[in-house]
DNA sequence: TTAGGGTTAG
């Protein structure tokens, strides 16, 4: 229905042709009467307008098209063109062009006509072809409506520019639908000045052409030139119409200027323009893009009539203002007012369900893409359930979606390594980073930084953060709030904290996520002050702070045993910023009480909470009683955590150090069988180096190194000169029930220390050392390690920063 | 009879 052009303003087709309906019934009753005998003819061609007119649905159509095979109409030019033209809006481009096909004398409007269908229905190729098979005939002309629909169809400007000097020989250059569509082509290849200079040349402008370039302004990220347009063109008089304005209020998205748009929303009440289906759409799509979720639904609900973007408009909406429950309420209506979801509503559906992380909407979501073939169709649909999939953590199905894609953009691969980033993957993310330098189509962008940086700093590969900062200063990308937020991130993570606190101060620090990083990486690294005094600035500055800064300061606070800070922390968000505190902070807390040893605190803590305490806090409590060495405190929480995570490995090895602790190696011998019993096995530890462009990973006792033999050599001589300053080694870390000197033995050759002997014999004297190590995670922190054993430095701790204090005690450097 | 310019995307 509402592909017919008297559906255009929502007036119902019944209603226009109510009397041509019943001719059209009577007709078909006696024709089908009649069909047996042949004797039945149309004998009027203005019966035959009245009987297009009569048709509601596609079958109609085809009836009529049979009726007038049957009765040798369909092949007059006149008849048939107007049986393209019903097809097509329809979308039976196919029978269109049997239609076509049949006809012998094809006059202009029969040509016109098919190309208009190829383009109506998207075939943008097949009308550029027909246009230029009409051109090369001699029996027919193009005239002014030729061009206008194959230049909106150019699918290549080299399509463009010969249809261009066509029109030139033709002498139709002047027609002021052909001449705006000159303009509106050029700036859709991005060649707005050509474009504007075909515009200012045209001798008569009407309000289509201004729209023409003020669009094309805007399509060329150029919205200020587009206002200047629209200046002039109220300058000569002409008034602003239904597209002028839609186009407006993307432009005042587009600059940021929220009253503007308000402004153009009055003149839209004062001017009637309101009811205009491409107008309220675009009211909504502005409002949303400011984030004013209240005025969307009062313009959604006053539409008279709402077509598929409309719906698509009001799901974005929400879906991009983080409301995906929202979202998911305006889908459900749509399917009840039985619109149909095209590719567009599925991209922002699966973003909702991205959001909402909920299993059981992934495999809907992606069956019904794959039901319909879109993902080979559109490629932003496929990045689109890349995305989904990697939100959700199911990075193989993300990976098998992005590798079946027929066609991978610079976004695709974004998506792909972003998606292995977040899901602390940060090694397979690099992998996907370095085939995507490989491919030399493809030029990465600040959407590539922005994934790969966050994947560097948490490996601690600095190096390669370092180069990845290089190219961003080529680029000038240095003040793209994105970029250098993650730079500040990549350094601060590293240790260094002082480049991490000159390249925020570059930074524009209006919103909380800069604050956020500077604060957490500070926190990190034990400098649990500084990220108070961070905090105090961001206030003074007047920037608001959100539940990650509150997740930061409390991760600080933990980091740095402030626990008085840390509670006026918790009690502030709540009070001041309204902010309800999420198991996560809860599990900071915990975490924070626990580290100071107020285990009783912690478990009181954990007993007032207003919500269902899950694995990570119960885990937290846990890590602490390991630390403080409180086994009964510890049985407790375990009893939660297997109730609640049986499958956490990670769990049961915490229990079983706890024991191991004590010597209670029946206990230690129990929780290993229960793990053992349920297939779970402890994660390997390794540590990694990075030297001379490459990464040097070392697991424990990993004998398959080509250096090994002379690691441990060197290692032999490094642990006895350290015995013999006076270097104890801490016994209780290993967690085996074996002799004194095994335990020795076994601590000796931690993946840590093997990477720092590679390091040593791989590096000139006084080289910073930088280990990483995959099971203090937690800590996300680099290791700065000084040998002192072997430079015969003393290190003045304060200065190490993001030292690993336990990796510092094996080199006898912390007594 | 046939035509241009507008709204939705990671």
């Amino acid at each position: 229905m509402q592909r017919l052009p008297v559906c255009k303003d929502g007036i119902s087709l019944d209603y226009l042709s109510r009397s041509s309906c019943y001719l059209f019934r009577c007709y078909s009753v006696s024709c089908t009467r009649n069909l047996g005998y042949g004797n039945h003819e149309i004998t009027r061609e203005i019966d035959v307008e009245g009987l297009f007119r009569a048709c509601t649905k596609s079958e109609d159509v085809k009836h009529l098209h049979a009726l007038l095979t049957v009765s040798g109409k369909a092949k007059s030019s006149f008849v048939a063109t107007r049986l393209i033209n019903m097809h097509s809006y329809f979308g039976n481009v196919s029978l269109s062009r049997y239609t076509f096909d049949q006809v012998l004398d094809k006059d202009s409007y029969t040509w016109n006509s098919m190309i208009s269908a190829y383009v109506r229905n998207r075939q943008s190729s097949k009308a550029v072809k027909c246009a230029f098979e009409m051109l090369s005939r001699t029996d027919v002309r193009p005239d002014f409506h030729t061009f206008p629909p194959v230049l909106k169809a150019c699918s290549a400007l080299i399509d463009g520019t010969s249809l261009h000097c066509c029109i030139l020989k033709s002498g139709l250059e002047w027609d002021v639908f052909v001449a705006s569509s000159l303009v509106h082509m050029y700036c859709r290849f991005g060649f707005a000045d050509r474009a504007y200079t075909i515009f200012k040349d045209m001798p008569f402008r009407d309000t289509g052409c201004w729209n023409s370039m003020i669009s094309g302004f805007f399509q060329n990220d150029n919205a200020k030139e587009a206002l200047r347009i629209l200046d002039d063109m109220i300058l000569e008089g002409v008034k602003m119409d239904s597209v002028t304005v839609a186009t407006m209020l993307s432009v005042c998205a587009q600059l940021n200027d929220l009253l503007r748009g308000m402004l153009i929303h009055l003149f839209v009440i004062k001017h009637g323009l309101e009811f205009n289906v491409f107008v309220s759409n675009a009211l909504i799509n502005m409002y949303a893009k400011f984030g004013e979720l209240k005025c969307v639904p009062n313009v959604f609900d006053h539409m008279h009539v709402r077509d598929i973007v409309s719906w698509n408009s009001i799901i974005a909406a929400y879906e991009q203002n983080n409301n995906p429950y929202v979202a998911i309420k305006f889908f459900h209506r749509m399917q009840v007012n039985k619109v149909q979801p095209d590719l567009l509503t599925l991209v922002s559906l699966s973003s909702c369900v991205a959001q909402m992380k909920d299993p059981l909407w992934v495999k809907s979501v992606h069956g019904f893409i794959t039901r319909k073939c879109w993902i080979t169709e559109d490629i932003v649909i496929g990045n689109g359930v890349i995305d989904m999939y990697a939100k959700l953590g199911i990075t193989d199905s993300a990976q098998k979606v992005f590798e079946r894609l027929p066609h991978k953009d610079v976004i695709s691969w974004n998506t792909m390594i972003t998606g292995y980033a977040q899901n602390g993957l940060a090694a397979a993310a690099v992998e996907v980073y370095n085939c995507m330098k490989e491919n030399k189509d493809l030029k990465p962008n600040q959407g590539t930084q922005v994934a790969i940086l966050p994947a560097y700093a948490h490996l601690g590969a600095l190096r390669d953060g370092m180069k990845v900062h290089s190219q961003v200063l080529k680029e000038n990308l240095e003040l793209d709030v994105f970029v250098s937020t993650c730079l500040v991130d990549l350094y601060g993570k590293c240790g260094r904290l002082s480049e991490a606190i000159s390249l925020f101060y570059q930074v524009s620090r209006e919103t909380s996520v800069p604050w956020n990083t500077i604060i957490s990486c500070h926190g990190l690294h034990g400098l649990g002050e500084t990220s108070l005094k961070f905090f105090e600035e961001m206030l003074n500055e007047g920037v608001k702070p959100d539940h990650v800064t509150f997740l930061s300061l409390l991760n600080a606070c933990s980091h740095s045993g402030l626990v008085d800070q840390g509670k006026w922390c918790f009690q502030v968000m709540q009070q001041e910023y309204e902010i309800m505190p999420t198991l996560k902070h809860y599990g900071c807390m915990v975490d924070m009480f626990g580290r100071a040893g107020l285990l009783e605190t912690a478990y009181n803590f954990i007993e007032s909470m207003p919500m269902k305490p899950d694995a990570s806090v119960w885990g937290a409590l846990l890590g602490a009683c390991r630390i403080h060495g409180n086994v009964e405190m510890g049985r407790k929480a375990s009893s939660h955590l297997f109730e609640l995570d049986s499958q956490d490995a990670g769990h049961y090895v915490l229990l079983s150090n706890l024991y191991a602790n004590f010597g209670r190696w029946e206990g230690v011998n129990e929780v290993r069988s229960l793990a053992r019993d349920r297939g779970l096995w402890k994660t390997p530890g390794w540590s990694s180096i990075e030297l001379n462009n490459k990464i040097e990973v070392f697991y424990s006792g990993n004998q398959s190194h080509p250096q090994y033999e002379k690691i441990l050599e060197e290692l032999g001589k490094i642990n006895a000169k350290i015995k013999s300053l006076g270097y104890t080694p801490d016994t209780s870390f290993v967690l085996q029930d074996v002799e004194v000197d095994e335990k020795e033995n076994i601590l000796a050759h931690h993946s840590e220390r093997l990477a720092i002997v590679f390091g040593i014999l791989n590096t000139p004297p006084k080289t910073c050392i930088r280990i990483y190590k995959n099971l203090r995670s937690e800590l996300k922190i680099s290791i700065d390690i000084i040998i002192c054993s072997r430079r015969k430095e003393v290190p003045d701790i304060s200065s190490v920063r993001g030292m690993h204090v336990q990796g510092l005690a094996y080199f006898g450097a912390v007594s």
